[in-house]
DNA sequence: TTTATAATCGACACAAAGGTCGAATATATA
DNA sequence: TATATATTCGACCTTTGTGTCGATTATAAA
């Protein structure tokens, strides 16, 4: 199946779902909001964290918020928080030795694609995607996700 | 990372080093000549036997030999024979339930560009990759594979 | 300082892709 | 018919992505 990582998806429905309030949100609570396996996205959000797109806060009056406004952060930025860097380097046909030197069939159009891709993922912000989601009412039942404090 | 998968890339290596002599090849020589895991393309070329790109003999004499012409076996049929008819139907963040009616943000882009690689693979044949591999020289150190009768 | 709490960590389980190996099967020739 | 031979088949292994669970750690309030 062509396509980024299913992780990544689970990230952007579940970033989706935290608002700017500047209080910590429960991961339990926004994989309920996401509808994304709870215990799972702890593990994402371990990435996002360690990305800087997500700053989090132990114990009581903690949780997990937004480092960033959702304007300044790119899709492009989580599927490389979650895929890694190297997500847009492979050959189309599977090769391992394919590059500008060693080309596979397709090299040439794969490289205008990829390039397509990125483009289209760093064009697209996060603050975009709420909005989207919000259009078309696809944001899960959930208004906001309770907090502490 | 994104793309097809590997076994696509061995098959077209492999397919690239049979030629039209009408003669039977074996396994372990063309996986030579490709350079790719011999074990393994016997399952690769298994399932192009399937799909009636490749025709096969046992024992003596026997061997695998391309069932129609080059020019009209396409990478899609390759791609499809390797990675199933769902190759193409995925969404680009890996969400799980993505459509025309419930859209990820990406939808209408990756539908796009999900099309223009079915149209390249289905516009590349496997002759045109032979002419490819023979320009650049790339076609790996064998002109030939040996075969009985 | 004790306590409740929420993220973090480590271990494990599962499925699919990639990969190997030996036994079984089919086939043309001798 | 017997034999050598090349594909086919089944079992198994490893790695990676996905997913769960319980213990540990850090934190703010009581």
């Amino acid at each position: 199946m062509i396509g980024l990582s299913q992780g990544v998806g689970y990230a952007v429905k579940a970033l989706a779902c935290l608002n700017e309030d500047g209080k910590g949100h429960f991961v339990r609570e926004v994989a309920e909001c996401a509808q994304v396996p709870p215990a799972y996205l702890t593990k994402v959000f371990k990435k996002l964290v360690d990305a800087g797109i997500l700053t989090s806060k132990r114990g009581w009056a903690g949780g997990t918020r937004l480092a960033r406004a959702p304007g300044s952060i790119t899709l492009l930025e989580i599927t490389e928080a979650i895929d890694g860097n190297d997500w847009n380097r492979g050959c189309l046909l599977g090769q391992e030795f394919c590059s500008d030197e060693r080309a596979c069939p397709t090299h040439d159009f794969w490289k205008v694609q990829r390039e397509a891709i990125a483009e289209k993922l760093r064009n697209t912000t996060l603050a975009a995607c709420i909005e989207f989601e919000r259009n078309r009412g696809t944001l899960g039942t959930c208004k906001s996700v309770s907090h502490r404090s």
